[in-house]
RNA sequence: GGUGUCGUGGCCGAGUGGUCAGGCAGCGGUCUGCAAAACCGCGUACAGCGGUUCGAAUCCGCUCGACACCUCCA
């Protein structure tokens, strides 16, 4: 069931062959939101992107263990200075219980996970859950002497350790060059250089959430929950760390600083990151405040969307581009992916009904080679789609009788498109899931159905027309086949 | 300014140095009472300018443009 899959580490600029350090187990460890807000197009990517890589690595036998947090705590508005905490800030004005405001969002963030298809990772650990483990690392950070106090605050000395090892290395900037930019201005805060960041903050007295250490009663520093966690949850090395393309500095690269200086080596063997979703060519993002949520894409429910978008369309329109690609959003696109993805799930029915022959004009054993190598191939999923498609066109052409296909290859051709396509991809189809079909349902529309073949065998077409018009009212589309009508719900 | 990524036909979006991406839209046809669906056929697209090569959208150089990161952001 190993397959010879590679993917692209952001380290070595380079697709590698995957290898994991304790086969048959894999350590996926991915950056998951900071819950102070629902949750919008953007969060859908990595959430999907790693989903995708969740379920393949499952798929070709490796036993997961896939960490995804949640940042409830130490992450400031602005700077490492000045500034709120989100959380903090976001509790303040909506006068609540900041856990309160981590447990809103978190719901509502695991309700569009699960209306995406996304499954649960293994471990959700959250920040504010790991403040002993964090401290701990502050002082395994201490003990190698790359971290430095002041007025109760712990920051981690990035010229120190840039000497002794290579900071700058994922996202292949140099310090000194960082160094240069801001000399001017330095000097205004209490680290030591600007390129410094914080392990241990002192709160202030506003601050809202804060936590006794050996320091000052505070909170941790942004980069360190997950370092601390991964490592607590999949070793001091384990094998795959995701998250979105911009986290790769500071927050990676800080990572990486604070578990070589803490374990004295690096805690990643493959980073991995997706590409941004753009709206109008721009990035989709908080600060810009120009995004859309899932909710609203789900309802329609925002000026710049001409009508509602399902979770699924919302998941094949991401999965149609690679993961190292930007997207950008558009009505036209999304309208394409709904369409696309009807006309695959459609195929997936049909396929179901298919009658092997005698005779074999499909090659389902090369189709299924084609799906393994796009996705071995750094989870290349729109060219697993497009495959896909291929197998739809046969799908639809056995069903005319212009192909044929026989027992065996049936067989495999089932197994490769459902493998795919639900297992792999993770679509599903929603009509299913909202019509909870049951046997008065299909006894009414088989007796209508039944009704107005009476009417066309009469050549009652105002008859058989009303009952078709009727039903679409009801979103119900009738199509006549070469095997009698069937229905479906739109 | 520094570090990167990228510019593909109406839209979205893959891609290897040498017949093909794929989806959506469009046009023509088959089928159908009509419609829908489905199928078949149809588009000499690779930012610009040079260079390497027998041959480049794919390699190199330059120009132009876009985006991301360098503050929190998925």
């Amino acid at each position: 069931m190993k397959q010879p899959l590679t993917l692209y580490n952001t380290l070595t600029r380079k697709k590698e062959k995957f290898e994991p350090i304790h086969p048959p187990h894999v350590g996926l460890y991915v950056c998951g939101p900071t819950v102070y807000g629902d949750a919008h197009l953007g969060h859908a990517r990595p959430a999907i992107t790693f989903d995708l890589v969740f379920r393949y690595l499952q798929h070709i036998g490796y036993k997961v263990r896939y960490v995804r947090n949640i940042t409830d705590v130490g992450h400031l508005e602005n700077d490492a200075d000045e500034g709120e905490d989100k959380v903090g800030k976001k509790a303040r004005l909506e006068q609540l219980e900041p856990m309160e405001i981590v447990q809103f969002y978190t719901n509502r963030y695991h309700k569009n996970m699960e209306q995406l298809n996304v499954l649960p990772p293994s471990i959700e650990p959250h920040a504010s859950g790991h403040i002993i483990e964090q401290i701990d690392m502050i002082n395994k950070i201490f003990e190698a002497g790359y971290a430095y106090e002041n007025q109760g605050s712990v920051y981690f000395d990035v010229k120190k350790y840039d000497r002794d090892h290579n900071y700058g290395k994922l996202s292949g900037r140099s310090i000194d060059e960082a160094l240069e930019n801001t000399r001017a201005l330095a000097g205004q805060d209490e680290k030591k250089n600007q390129v410094d960041f914080a392990l241990w903050k002192k709160a202030t007295p506003q601050h809202i959430m804060h936590w006794p250490s050996p320091w000052s009663e505070g909170f941790p520093g942004w980069h360190l929950e997950c370092t601390a966690m991964g490592c607590k949850y999949l070793g001091q090395t384990f094998d795959i760390h995701g998250g979105g393309m911009d986290l790769v500095f500071p927050h990676h690269e800080s990572e990486i600083a604070q578990a070589v200086a803490a374990f004295g080596n690096d805690h990643v063997r493959y980073w991995m990151h997706n590409n941004m979703i753009t709206i109008d060519g721009q990035k989709m993002g908080k600060s810009l405040n120009n995004f859309i949520t899932l909710d609203e894409f789900f309802t329609g429910t925002h000026a710049l969307l001409h009508q509602a978008y399902s979770p699924i369309t919302i998941r094949f329109f991401i999965l149609q581009a690679h993961y190292r690609s930007t997207v950008d959003f558009s009505n036209e696109a999304l309208l394409a992916a709904q369409k696309g993805l009807d006309r695959l799930l459609a195929a997936a029915e049909t396929l179901k009904k298919l009658k092997p022959s005698d005779k074999n004009t499909v090659d389902a054993a090369s189709l299924r080679e084609k799906c393994y190598e796009a996705v071995n191939d750094d989870f290349n999923s729109p060219i697993v789609i497009a495959h896909l498609f291929e197998a739809v066109r046969i799908i639809n052409c056995i069903n005319d009788g212009k192909e044929s296909i026989d027992a065996e290859n049936l067989e495999s051709l089932k197994a490769t498109f459902n493998t795919f396509v639900f297992d792999i991809l993770g679509f599903k189809s929603e009509a299913d899931a909202a019509a909870a079909d049951d046997h008065t349902t299909d006894g009414l529309m088989n007796l209508v159905l039944d009704l107005r073949q009476n009417a066309k065998n009469n050549k009652d077409w105002a008859a058989a027309d009303k009952i078709r018009d009727s039903l679409k009212g009801l979103n119900i589309e009738v199509k006549d086949t070469k095997e009698g009508a069937v229905w479906c719900r739109i």
